[in-house]
DNA sequence: CTATCATGAAACAAATAAAGTTACATGAAA
DNA sequence: TTTCATGTAACTTTATTTGTTTCATGATAG
């Protein structure tokens, strides 16, 4: 365990609830994605805060996308997830006295900016309806059917 | 103790000695840099390796740069101490069989190969003599002199 | 009503990695 | 030959992510 991979485990579990067409448990979701109900919960709780999903106890309850997937960008999902800085170096001290220190911070500093703005753009342009599009598009090329999907109803 | 910070320290250790103009001991090293000896001559390591600077022992032994500073780029500095992943996140798993996962990995590897990409080529493209220069910037303009620094010698 | 199911949340344990530390061997110079 | 400085291995500390246990809360079925 080391690289924070929540960003990766919120996308594959809301993808699937997206596939499920019903509430899913975080159970359930915890099977198809490999780690534990309580991560779930944890993980899915910011986009509930942020209202990109709800969720219900009790029988029959469980979690649900709360809008269209086009709705929903992955900086949005980023967001919600508390916005982890996605870069994985730092400057040893970020307010240093020496001169040498502040300069070598400055390039640092620049480089590190400018991978967070990539990393922005992509994920403010790309919602869950682009993946989940990318996902359904070799099935249908194949099966050339479309119709048992959630979201074509 | 989180985020990887060697580039950080390396560098400012670099440009400490440009300016000191003799081989600097560990010691002084770590001094300069609120660390450890040990944590110094770990990190010099790969950069002796590379060439990029050299280790006497001894009396008036220490650590010297073996090559002119505009023919040091970060990139090479990033590359001597292992070329460290610099995306802070990741997929929970790189090979799954889930076809939506695949998706999801697909999205963010794009993501992350952009951030590497971005940083690479700003890496390459700084050398140490740049952010030397940007060192002697403010003290060149306040005291109008610059005949005491080595590399006017 | 109450038994069951599911989330909510707190507390704790395990795994990983960077950085700090100790200890000692190696080798160069005074 | 003493002193200084690197080379290296082993261990500890600290920070972070993920996994796990436990129990409270609330909703639904019967």
């Amino acid at each position: 365990m080391k690289r924070d991979s929540r960003l990766s485990i919120v996308l594959h579990g809301l993808l699937h609830m997206q596939a499920q067409g019903k509430p899913m448990t975080s159970a359930e979701l915890a099977l198809c994605m490999d780690t534990n109900p309580v991560v779930v919960r944890r993980t899915m709780a910011g986009l509930r805060e942020n209202g990109l999903v709800s969720s219900e106890k009790g029988h029959g309850g469980g979690w649900t996308i709360a809008r269209p997937l086009a709705g929903i960008s992955l900086l949005d999902i980023h967001e919600s997830l508390g916005e982890p800085d996605v870069v994985g170096f730092s400057n040893k001290d970020e307010s240093p006295g020496c001169l040498i220190e502040r300069a070598v911070n400055r390039e640092l500093d620049a480089a590190m900016d400018e991978m967070r703005a990539v990393f922005t753009a992509r994920m403010r342009a790309i919602t869950l309806a682009d993946i989940w599009d990318s996902v359904r598009e070799p099935f249908n090329a194949h099966h050339n059917y479309r119709k048992d999907h959630p979201d074509d109803a």
